[in-house]
RNA sequence: GGGGGCGUAGCUCAGUUGGAUAGAGCAUCAGCCUUCUAAGCUGAGGGUCACAGGUUCGAUUCCUGUCGCCCCUACCA
């Protein structure tokens, strides 16, 4: 509703700008500072104030002139040097929320086509840590935006299973745990323990290992071989050791509400000669050169002057594949990236991995037909890869290997939604038994590391907050069913997790703090789920006492509506509510899920404020009664809606 | 050395493409539960927007320089 009236108002603006002065402008509209100078500001006289050589609030005057007749608008003043501050007719603005109720508001896709988001990608050799939670959260939230506003997205988790880290963990199992196909089977369906766990701490001793023994390098090479291969006993464990903890992956990622379409694996990528297609078209680009001397002899290298500019040294080439034939990470990204955009000439085959309790299926790349219908997958107008901003470097390469083959138009629609790391804490490290120098107890943060060990693993914190939300669940309802509450402190949990998440922009570091993290009060997840309890409270009592609600439509007049929203607080509150789509599109522009979480705290904070001024069920006023109620409902649809946008679910009770 | 990011209240962070009196949470202090649940609300204190220049009607925002911190610069990803 509020998008819509702000686009006739800026095209309002621009057609008088067009008559008026012959320019052509794109008019942008603010939030005035304050509210009482109205719903919106249009600063563009400032904008033409210079070209046209003529003071802005004369300018403002003479464009404000042509907007006072619209209906929606009750006045036009013109504010400080130049604004045009607008101010709307609340009752109709009210009473066109309350007619278009349940229809819904699409405020058009951003893109046309489909838009591919590759996000979570965890190496499947280990537990999940907090900074895969960083990533899988951003993901299926900036999903849900895209989703919000019409967007037809396609979501994948590309797992690389036959990459080093596989391969040192399967190493580690082969050469120093001794353990065949039949052991680590039988580990995996062991109850008793969790195998990524298990894998946790065999990596980070395979690690160590290395470092003391670098001969036993050897190990990886040939682990490495044999995956790429495909055949013999190496080859076999690969795929029984990736499977299995992608599937704990798929489970923990669950517990959070995250799903998604499609698995491509890399595996693929490599049985199918997805990469011996993409490697010809680079050679013969060439985009790609072999490397004779230098400390890249015998390796296929991309010079970094095509990602980095003429500047760039011979020394920062990177090595697409080895002197030992195995292709790196980016080689297959290159692949992938052209496959996304269905440019490579080949597909994957299909088959069903799982299907989530709501029905929804997920599907896993496979190299044999399969029955089964999939849906088409690939071939995307945009793509997103949500990845951490230490891999930069890496997505230029990829990005560069496009534009080398001269497909511009998908180098431009390859986003790398990046974002910082999740850190710790130095107090948190403390509390984990972390033993810190005197330099880390003086930093900011501590960076976890998978091969050092060092970390907290995502299941252990969601475990953890579900305890202490129990706590608090048990201790305000102690009649109610023990499997209902646990139920609400596991909602309680997932919220307060998601929405630490993405409070924070993409682009700062997170130093991870249990106590924060921890917390259910101020700006976290479990303040906005209350607000919306709250409001479902007195929905609930209102109609347990007076058995419904009443009829909106025809108790609430545009005229009575405008009288009853003189009041400010009422008006602001459901103002605010109204902009909840177009919190979503700025997001959206801006690639910022924090600012929808921002925009749900606010309206929550607006509703508790709300809650403590005006009584409800007991207003006197019949009329104002329906108002206050309308007002309650509304508030609570559009808090829900942003909520089920961040991920969060709206616990029966708190 | 090269590339990128950051520096805003005691702490953690927002700040809508340059705009009106720089905001929030936490922490501290002082209040508010016989009410639709206090996981809440009200109020107070707390700022040289790292520093110095520049661009202009106007700079936390853009440019240059300085200082400090972080990440990348692997035949790991």
């Amino acid at each position: 509703m509020f998008q819509e009236i702000e686009r006739t108002v800026s095209s309002a603006i621009e057609r008088e700008v067009a008559q008026q002065f012959g320019l052509t402008v794109k008019v942008a509209l603010e939030q005035p500072k304050q509210t009482s100078f109205g719903e919106l500001a249009i600063p563009t006289a400032f904008q033409l104030a210079r070209q046209l050589r003529r003071p802005p609030r004369e300018i403002a005057q003479s464009l404000g002139a042509g907007l006072a007749h619209q209906a929606d608008i009750t006045s036009v003043e013109i504010a400080g040097n130049g604004y045009i501050n607008v101010r709307l007719n609340r009752g109709r603005y009210v009473r066109s929320l309350i007619e278009t109720r349940g229809k819904a508001e699409l405020s058009g896709a951003e893109t046309a086509g489909k838009i591919i988001v590759e996000h979570t990608n965890i190496n499947p050799n280990k537990a999940a840590h907090i900074g895969h939670l960083r990533n899988a959260i951003l993901g299926d939230t900036f999903v849900r935006m895209l989703r919000r506003l019409g967007n037809a997205v396609e979501v994948q988790n590309y797992i690389d299973n036959t990459g080093v880290q596989v391969a040192d963990v399967v190493a580690a199992f082969h050469y120093l745990e001794k353990k065949g196909v039949d052991d680590i089977r039988a580990l995996i369906s062991d109850a008793n323990l969790r195998f990524d766990y298990l894998c946790w701490d065999l990596y980070a001793r395979v690690s160590a290992y290395y470092k003391e023994d670098p001969a036993a390098l050897e190990w990886r090479a040939e682990t490495l071989h044999a995956i790429e291969a495909g055949h013999g006993e190496l080859a076999e464990l690969g795929k029984i050791v990736g499977d299995a903890i992608v599937e704990l992956h798929l489970q923990t990622m669950y517990r959070l509400c995250v799903q998604y379409d499609l698995l491509p694996r890399e595996s693929e990528i490599l049985h199918l000669k997805f990469w011996t297609t993409a490697f010809e078209l680079l050679k013969q680009r060439g985009a790609i050169h072999f490397e004779t001397q230098g400390k890249n002899a015998n390796c296929w290298v991309m010079h970094s002057s095509q990602f980095r500019g003429e500047d760039g040294a011979e020394e920062d080439s990177k090595v697409i594949v080895r002197s030992n034939g195995t292709v790196t990470y980016v080689g297959k990204d290159i692949a992938y990236q052209l496959w996304k955009f269905g440019l490579l000439g080949r597909d994957f085959f299909y088959r069903p991995w799982s299907s989530y309790p709501d029905g929804h299926e997920l599907w896993v790349t496979t190299d044999q037909p399969n029955d089964g219908n999939p849906p088409h997958f690939g071939g995307a107008a945009k793509v997103f890869n949500v990845i951490d901003s230490r891999q930069s470097y890496l997505q230029d390469v990829v990005v560069a290997g496009l534009r080398t083959l001269d497909f511009n138009a998908q180098a431009d629609a390859s986003i790398h939604f990046s974002y910082e790391m999740v850190a710790l804490s130095p107090r948190t490290c403390v509390e984990l038994g972390i033993a810190l120098s005197e330099d880390d107890k003086r930093k900011p943060y501590i960076e976890v590391s998978g091969r050092k060990g060092l970390g907290v693993k995502a299941d252990d914190l969601i475990d953890k907050l579900i305890e202490t939300a129990l706590a608090e669940v048990e201790d305000r309802h102690p009649e109610a069913e023990a499997a209902e509450r646990q139920d609400v402190a596991k909602q309680i949990a997932v919220g307060a997790l998601r929405y630490f998440m993405l409070k924070f922009t993409r682009n700062s570091v997170i130093a991870f703090d249990f106590h924060e993290a921890l917390s259910f009060e101020g700006e976290t997840g479990p303040y906005v789920q209350y607000a919306a309890v709250r409001a479902g409270n007195i929905l609930r009592k209102f109609v347990e006492r007076a058995s419904c609600l009443p009829q909106f439509e025809q108790v609430l007049n545009g005229e009575a509506l405008n009288r009853w929203f003189e009041d400010e607080d009422l008006w602001q509150l459901v103002l605010l509510a109204s902009k909840s789509d177009s919190a979503v599109a700025r997001a959206i522009a801006s690639g910022e899920p924090a600012h929808v979480a921002k925009y749900a705290f606010q309206l929550a904070q607006a509703f508790n404020n709300f809650y403590h001024g005006h009584q409800v069920i007991a207003e006197p006023d019949e009329q104002r009664r329906a108002v206050l109620l309308w007002l309650t409902q509304y508030v609570r649809e559009q808090l829900l809606g942003t909520l089920s946008v961040l991920g969060i679910e709206q616990p029966p009770y708190m």
